[in-house]
DNA sequence: ACCTGAACACCGTTCAAGT
DNA sequence: ACCTGAACACCGTTCAAGT
């Protein structure tokens, strides 16, 4: 079917000022709109300049270029995760497995309420990482946060040992792993049904981490735990 | 930087036929060398006819449309996928926890190796999944693989207990997860060398496999064990 | 029966010109 | 100081015309 041509921006009744004002921020948040509302793969520039009702050209007066104004929604959206975990485990039990667990059901749901966010910070090639201060330190402390929860898992032998970085990558690949596979629409080759995808990931993700736990408690009844501190703020 | 402008095909100085005579498959074999050569995230198909000294329009005469053609570098992707899974696992151990840290080795492996064929199979909507039989056949083979080594597993007292679907789908979702991390490029913020990614995925891996073993081990000593056939061919 | 090449609506990006 | 709008090189797709 031959492109059907967009609408002109609808320029509302009231007359538009030749210049916005806070032209900045308003692409950053309607590219976010845009990313939350249509599940498509990516953001287009010219479409976000349209729903501001400025011109194509406009969104380069503040951004050198396409990637430059993805890094700008990465750090949004980055930020909103890390706010998302932040405030997920204050509400979780204190026990570091428990916690992983609420974790990861936190980097599920919000990928699959916001696939287009969770598609392009996951594509770095979409944006530029290291040139967002902001950006790294929300990234560095949902990947700490992870990182020191198993640390503590392995201490209270909920989790088998060995090296505590390569057993949080992985922990992570299996949650983005799981993310990834239904927002790139593959579940149904693995026979989960529409209705319950959501569940089927925790399930999924809720089976590696009882597995793993079984094996450490099986190897080490109580003795030699280190004397866990009553309740670290 | 403005688009620098892309050289015309070079028409070599044999005349090329007004008919190419078998334009259809090599749009297929061309894109798969476009996508394996450039890491690029995804094939074009007016680069494809351009390399291959044809019109931008003559791709449409074989396949209605891009996600048609991508189809079939799916197809062709999944086959090769299949087959190395295939021949892996001919070589592998009988032990299924072996086999099923050979198949995800040679998941990622593979992965790694084909980036842009990889990303392209797994992202539903390039290409139309249901359209393609053989494309279903490829892929259900890998997985019924992967389950099957599972559920036997589950029997050898190597896994714990529980859906074999889902701890099949976590599974997947942990080797996708970690090769998609390093093609994504998300590896340089989990601290891991650029040297050694390839093993630090599969140590990943099998740190999670071995710490499930555990669990399971400590449960069941070796009593039930089923005979193991003496070596199968 | 198959391919060309111009056309169209997109896209990112640039830049002289406008306010 | 900020925005417009035409321009350019891309892209996928269509279609009359060529062989």
């Amino acid at each position: 079917m031959p492109n059907t041509p967009l609408k002109a921006a609808p320029r509302s009744s009231v007359k538009r000022p030749y210049h916005h004002g806070n032209l900045r921020q308003a692409l950053i948040d309607t590219a976010v709109t845009v990313a939350d509302e249509s599940g498509k793969d990516l953001i287009s520039v010219r479409e976000v300049a349209r729903r501001l009702g400025v011109s194509s050209g406009a969104p380069f007066r503040h951004f050198p270029n396409r990637k430059s104004l993805m890094t700008a929604v990465a750090e949004e959206a980055t930020l909103r995760l890390r706010l998302r975990v932040e405030r997920d485990l204050r509400d979780a039990p204190e026990d570091p497995m428990a916690r992983l667990k609420a974790l990861g059901r936190t980097f599920i749901e919000w990928a699959l309420n916001h696939p287009t966010q969770f598609r392009l910070v996951s594509a770095r090639s979409l944006f530029d990482f290291n040139s967002s201060a902001s950006l790294n330190v929300h990234f560095d402390v949902v990947r700490d946060t992870t990182l020191n929860l198993v640390k503590q898992a392995q201490e209270a032998a909920q989790l088998p040992p060995g090296c505590a970085q390569h057993l949080a990558l992985a922990l992570r690949a299996l949650v983005y792993g799981l993310s990834r596979m239904q927002v790139d629409g593959q579940l149904p080759q693995w026979r989960v049904a529409d209705a319950q995808q959501r569940q089927s990931l925790i399930l999924s993700m809720d089976l590696i981490l009882d597995g793993l736990a079984l094996g450490t408690q099986a190897r080490q009844p109580s003795p030699r735990i280190k004397p866990l501190s009553p309740r670290q703020t």
